[in-house]
DNA sequence: CGAAAGGCTCTTTTT
DNA sequence: GAGCCTTTCG
């Protein structure tokens, strides 16, 4: 198979340059993730050279396995030996591997953001530091921007410049402490670790050195200086080194990652070729002229040449509604037309957000409306503490001394070890120097001789570490859903997720898990738990996005980076929201703000809808917020408003409300006694007289969103109940 | 020892 | 409006 046929003369170039340094800057929808793909292919069968030798990273799981995908359909087979996937995956594939060599465990385990905080709480706990003063959050960005800047504990000492810092660097130090104790990495360990090992081990560097003689980093531009440390490391030698990116759509700087990477790669490689990628084939040309009038304001970026063959298509449609209920119905309703109209499915269209809080009244619109949908991130399923949990127990069983994970579930389900026991023991474990679980084990062999506690408790002690034993043989002789099915029975957790709130809920989230840790059923058993414990902890939600489904997606701005979707509802465009309000005094930060924005847009194939709210409850209390001043930089025509149903009243209020507000069909909603729609007028027997903002079906009845004249404001009623006169 | 209830602070984005 | 922590009672 040819593989440059079909490309055009750009991307033709990006494929064929394979030696020496090149950065490609690439628009959106310009082919990127296809010149990858490509460029892989054509090393391989050209070029002749073994996948062995390549190297290519991703920015998720996701685009990592699409990538293989398109590869393998462009081989015609799969290719063995290549390596593929995101930083963190990599890294800690490599560090497993050189374990023994640096000084670490190779069953370390990956400690998640929440993994993160609790360790952190027990840093500042040992210090005496109290956690008001210093919130674990804010603690743990610093030290993660520290690691992110390769700064180990003792140069992080060597550079402090403020109190916090001051008392940062302590925290950072114990943190290390009780991470290596726990024998575990978190996310920021895994890039800087490796890093260090390349620096401290130049047998090991060369090693990887020679392995990679092809180097390709996608996303360039959200790299931070750890991953663009590393990148320059790997690619050291043969200097094969291809980058790829988009500096408008650098989107991650709160997680350290610096646009200069990007912008400087022509000074760190004076000798690199730089091409561009200008053809857009994913947008209308209206869609693509939007974005860039809202990118071009950017002050910290260079000016590109996008354009497209593709038609002009439709002008954006920009709604205001009058609340993110009724943001969230004119989504609804708007799916619904267009799906309706047979042009489209539910899965054609996306709605995407600026914070994961939002998704709840989409959400609840979608639910109310029986209508398909699908939500990406928010509670992610590894964040469910029924998850969470069941993954503490197998953590544990893998490896002893994860202490995080110990004190998840000592007493998960109650089993007479509270507070004061375990206190105790972290007391006891601290005398003797031993992480928890070994504590554990040896109070429970002395029978407690040394320890303050009562046979209750030392017998509540034992009875879990012969359970945990118990658990362990079977990691070593069973497969791992057996070893699964044993924890859910043996430790009561089935019986106590059944029988807690939202208990079918959750015990259909652990079979989930279940079923994915039936996929590693084929392994050695120790080996099964191994990787299934390394694969939970890197993956993201975006990862399990299935393309099947037919429903619409709901999901941040963020996550939806690198996707695409005919049809886009960009929601909550307001100051405050987009741009959000802790970037807006900031310069640097707000154009980052617009990136999102243009990220946003740029999703899209064929329409896009920009929809603000009026009125806002943020945090319980409501905002009044302003349309988003990125509107403002679109040209009026390539905008139109929404067909609006005539004005049913003169009222301020009932005019804001957006177009088509004939109702949805309503699932299972009685027929209400007195008919109401928005913009009625009505009088309350006690509120006096207002309009009518939203009627909404509700459990058989119908909900009523009044808008009073006088002091009453905003006041809901059921309509059945409520004391109210049309009219 | 554990469950329940009340009071506190916040919520940006995630590998 | 919710999770998290502390307090209180059984």
């Amino acid at each position: 198979m040819d593989i440059i046929a079909g490309l055009n003369p750009a991307q033709k170039e990006a494929v064929q340059t394979i030696e020496g340094p090149i950065l490609i800057v690439a628009g959106p929808g310009s082919g990127k993730t296809r010149v990858i793909a490509h460029r892989v292919a054509y090393l391989i069968t050209v070029c002749g050279t073994s996948p062995y030798h390549v190297l290519a990273v991703t920015f998720t799981n996701k685009a990592a396995r699409e990538m293989k995908e398109r590869i393998y359909h462009l081989l015609g087979r799969t290719v063995e030996g290549l390596t593929l996937g995101t930083f963190h995956a990599t890294c800690a594939r490599m560090l497993r591997i050189e374990a023994e060599r640096i000084g670490i465990d190779r069953n370390f385990l990956i400690y998640d953001d929440s993994d993160q905080i609790n360790l952190l709480k027990r840093s500042l706990e040992h210090l005496g530091l109290d956690p008001k003063q210093y919130p674990p959050r804010g603690v743990g960005a610093a030290i993660s921007s520290a690691k992110a800047r390769l700064l180990a504990p003792a140069e992080y000492r060597a550079v402090v410049g403020s109190y916090f810092e001051e008392i940062t660097s302590r925290v950072y130090e114990r943190y290390q402490e009780l991470l290596r104790e726990s024998n575990a990495l978190d996310f920021d360990d895994l890039i800087m670790r490796t890093v260090h090992m390349f620096r401290n081990h130049p047998d090991i560097l060369a090693r990887y050195q020679s392995r990679y003689v092809h180097v390709m980093i996608d996303e360039f531009q959200d790299t931070n200086f750890a991953q663009y440390t590393l990148s320059r490391q790997l690619g050291g030698k043969y200097r094969n080194i291809c980058v790829v990116g988009d500096p408008d759509q650098s989107i991650y700087s709160w997680r350290h990652a610096d646009l200069r990477h990007i912008l400087d790669f022509e000074k760190d490689f004076p000798d690199a070729r730089v091409l561009y990628l200008e053809q857009n084939y994913r947008s209308t040309g209206v869609i693509l002229k939007a974005a860039d009038h809202v990118i071009s304001v950017n002050q910290e970026r260079k000016p590109k040449g996008l354009w497209t063959e593709n038609k002009a298509g439709e002008a954006l449609v920009v709604a205001e509604a009058y609340n993110e209920q009724d943001e969230a119905y004119f989504v609804v309703n708007e799916v619904e037309k267009l799906v309706r109209s047979g042009k489209w499915r539910a899965g054609d269209c996306a709605v995407m957000y600026r914070t994961n809080a939002q998704s709840r009244a989409i959400e609840e619109a979608f639910i109310r409306y029986g209508f398909p949908y699908r939500l990406v991130g928010a509670t992610r399923f590894y964040e469910r503490r029924e998850v969470k949990d069941v993954l503490a127990y197998l953590r544990l069983i893998h490896n002893p001394h994860d202490g995080v994970s110990l004190s998840r579930i000592i007493n998960v389900p109650v089993r007479g070890i509270g507070q004061r026991t375990f206190a105790e023991v972290v007391k006891y474990a601290g005398e003797k120097g031993l992480s928890l679980y070994p504590a554990l084990k040896r109070i429970a062999a002395e029978g407690g001789a040394d320890i303050p506690l009562g046979t209750r408790s030392k017998q509540a002690l034992a009875d879990f570490v012969s359970m945990v034993e118990e658990f362990a043989s079977l990691n070593r002789e069973a497969d791992l859903v057996v070893l699964f099915d044993a924890i859910l029975e043996k430790t009561g957790y089935k019986r106590f997720t059944l029988e807690s709130v939202d208990g079918e809920e959750r015990w259909e989230n652990i079979l989930e898990l279940r079923n994915v840790a039936d996929g590693y059923r084929d392994l050695e058993p120790g080996e099964s738990l191994a990787r299934f414990l390394e694969e939970v902890a890197l993956v993201s939600d975006v990862d399990n996005l299935e393309e099947k489904a037919d429903a619409v997606t709901l999901i941040t701005l963020h996550q939806a980076k690198g996707l695409e979707f005919p049809v886009v509802f960009m929601v909550g465009v307001e100051e405050g929201i987009l741009p959000h309000s802790k970037s807006i005094t900031d310069p640097a930060q707000l154009e980052e703000e617009r990136r999102l924005c243009y990220v946003g847009i740029t999703r899209a194939k064929e329409k896009v809808y920009l929809v603000h709210a009026f009125r806002r409850s943020l945090m319980g209390s409501s905002a009044l917020n302003p349309a988003s001043r990125f509107l403002a930089d679109i040209p009026p025509e390539l905008i139109k408003s929404p067909s609006r149903t005539p004005a049913a009243s003169e009222s301020p209020v009932a005019t804001r409300i957006p177009a088509g507000h004939e109702p949805v069909k309503e699932p299972a909603a009685a027929a209400p006694s007195l008919s109401l729609k928005a913009g009625d007028h009505v009088s309350h027997a006690r509120f006096g007289e207002g309009v009518v903002v939203n009627c909404a079906a509700s459990g058989g009845d119908h909900q009523v969103t009044i808008a009073f004249k006088g002091d009453a404001g905003i006041k809901r009623f059921l309509l059945s109940l409520a004391p109210l006169m049309k009219l």
